[in-house]
Formats: C-alpha cells, structure tokens, sequence
DNA sequence: CGGATTTGACCAGCGC
DNA sequence: GCGCTGGTCAAATCCG
C-alpha cells in the first residue's frame, strides 16, 4: 500500500479528517511519483460515438471518483479507484488521446494490496473471442466488466496459498518495477503497455508517439502493414529488447503472454 | 435501500 | 506571488 491514501481513505471516519487538511494529504497530489503502468489501448471505432469513451475491461473492479478536462484534451480524464478491496489504493486513469480519439490512454498507478484475479481464468477469458457485447452503454468506465471473475471464481477464503503466493509474486514483481498482473486487462483490443519509471519521461515519449503516428502503439496493426517503413529487424530488436526487459517467462502471467503473443506488444521504455 | 456515478468545489503543485 | 492545472473529496443523484 502506498502513501496515496493510506490514512484517510480507509474510513469515513478518517475522511472526515481530510477535511482538515493533515500532512498527509499533500502526498496525495501531484508531487507523488508513482510508478505508473501506462496502457494504451486501440478501441473500436464505434466506442467513440458512444456519450463518452468506453475504456476496455480488466478484472478488477474500479470505482469512479472523479472526472476532469484535461487541458489540450477534448476529451475528459476520468479517475478510479479499485474498489475489489475496500483497502486498495490502487488506482487508474482513463483518457482518450487526443490525437486519436479511438486510443484510450490508462494510466494505473499504485497497486493493489490485494490478491489479484485468477490467472487461470483471465486466460480462459482472453483466450474466448471477447463477445462483441464490448460496447457497454457505459460511458466511460468498465464497471460492467468481467470484474466480477476473482469474486466468483477465487473465493478468497480457501485461496490463502495461492494468495501468498500471488503476494509474493507481487513483491518481485515490484521490486522489479513489473506489476503487469496488477494491471491484468480483459479486453479484445489492441493494447500496448508501458511501465513508468517515476523518473523517466515517458509520458513525453508517449506524447511524441502519439502526434507523430496515428496508431503507433498498436504495434500489432504496425506488423499487418505491408507497406509499414519498419523493417523486420527493427521488428526483431523489438522483441529481443522486449524478452530482456521483460522476463515474461517468470513473470508474465500466462494470460498476458498468450495475449501477447496474439495481438498485444508491450515496448518497455526504459529511463 | 445500498452501492455506484456525477459533478462542483477545494486544495496543492507547478510554471511564469 | 499569482494564476493555472490536475487530483481528490463529498453531496447529490442515479440505478439495480
């Protein structure tokens, strides 16, 4: 659990304190530098004609506590929280981007305090044709997700092994600046993930991406054309750099990695 | 009726 | 120092 919320998230009582202002609540703006889990995801073409974007699934359950225009941005960033454990600080951002309204830009950070989801069924589920259901009326958020996946199929009493485990998986991955697992997403969309160094300056890079190529992160569209200037070396060096950056052998989870191997890559950028 | 969402207000960080 | 911007809160509202 981080800083984030720490103290006065855990009860109404505690809120009631935020109001005063305590020491605590400066480490909830801005100055925190969380590690950051940025997700890019290409979503249909017909999500933007919906009331507002309609950001694709994971399986944890997220609240929504707040909304914002962004400046630069015709579209409004919407704030969760997760709501599968009362304690969980983590949380996430869902932003279109601006340069392409069927990119959804989700930004997680912190992370979860929490077993995840069963990997086992994720995988089942991302391995099904995701049913084109996909287009929730939902404005903006996944609430009608299959969030619902860790609560019914991992009743959490009789999981305790598996969720130390799962724990202990968690704090590698941590220490490792992967939570890819934290972050599991659910979706049939292209996606494209980027770990966030606090330090790093990733969101210019992300920044530059996007404004310079209209789906630049959907690399998988980039493998399908032909006429892509990339070349299959830099393809090639793509995926050596991937596999040394990401031990996806130890540490992806099966899910990802059979969803990687079909239609998502994930270009760690490194600081 | 309980939980989730919406939305305006508040506040702190940051740039000028 | 000031204004802008982003992040969060919480009351009001909506929905199942």
């Amino acid at each position: 659990m981080d800083e984030t919320l720490s103290s006065p998230e855990q009860d109404s009582e505690a809120s009631k304190e935020l109001m005063i202002r305590p020491e605590t609540q400066a480490s909830k703006r801005r100055k925190v530098a969380h590690q950051k889990t940025i997700v890019t995801v290409k979503i249909g073409p017909n999500v933007g004609k919906l009331k507002n974007e309609g950001p694709p699934s994971d399986f944890w359950s997220w609240r929504k506590y707040g909304q914002k225009p962004i400046k630069g941005s015709p579209y409004p960033r919407g704030y969760y929280r997760c709501s599968t454990s009362k304690g969980c600080s983590a949380k996430k951002q869902v932003e279109r981007s601006k340069s392409d309204a069927s990119v959804l830009i989700i930004t997680y950070t912190c992370s979860h305090n929490h077993p995840g989801p069963d990997v086992s069924s994720t995988t089942k589920i991302l391995s099904q044709p995701v049913p084109p259901k996909e287009e929730p009326n939902s404005e903006d958020d996944d609430h009608d997700l299959p969030t619902q996946v860790p609560k019914e199929e991992e009743p959490e009493q009789d999981q305790d092994e598996e969720q130390e485990q799962e724990r202990k998986l968690d704090e590698e991955q941590e220490q490792d600046r992967f939570h890819y697992i934290q972050s599991p997403i659910g979706f049939s969309q292209d996606i494209v993930i980027y770990q966030e160094d606090p330090f790093s300056t990733v969101n210019h890079l992300e920044k530059t991406l996007l404004d310079e190529h209209p789906h630049p992160l959907c690399y998988s569209q980039l493998m399908s054309f032909s006429t892509t200037p990339k070349s299959e070396e830099e393809e090639e060096d793509f995926f050596d750099e991937l596999e040394e950056l990401l031990p996806t052998s130890s540490y992806f989870p099966s899910f990802m990695r059979s969803s990687l191997s079909q239609l998502e890559r994930i270009p760690f950028v490194p600081s």
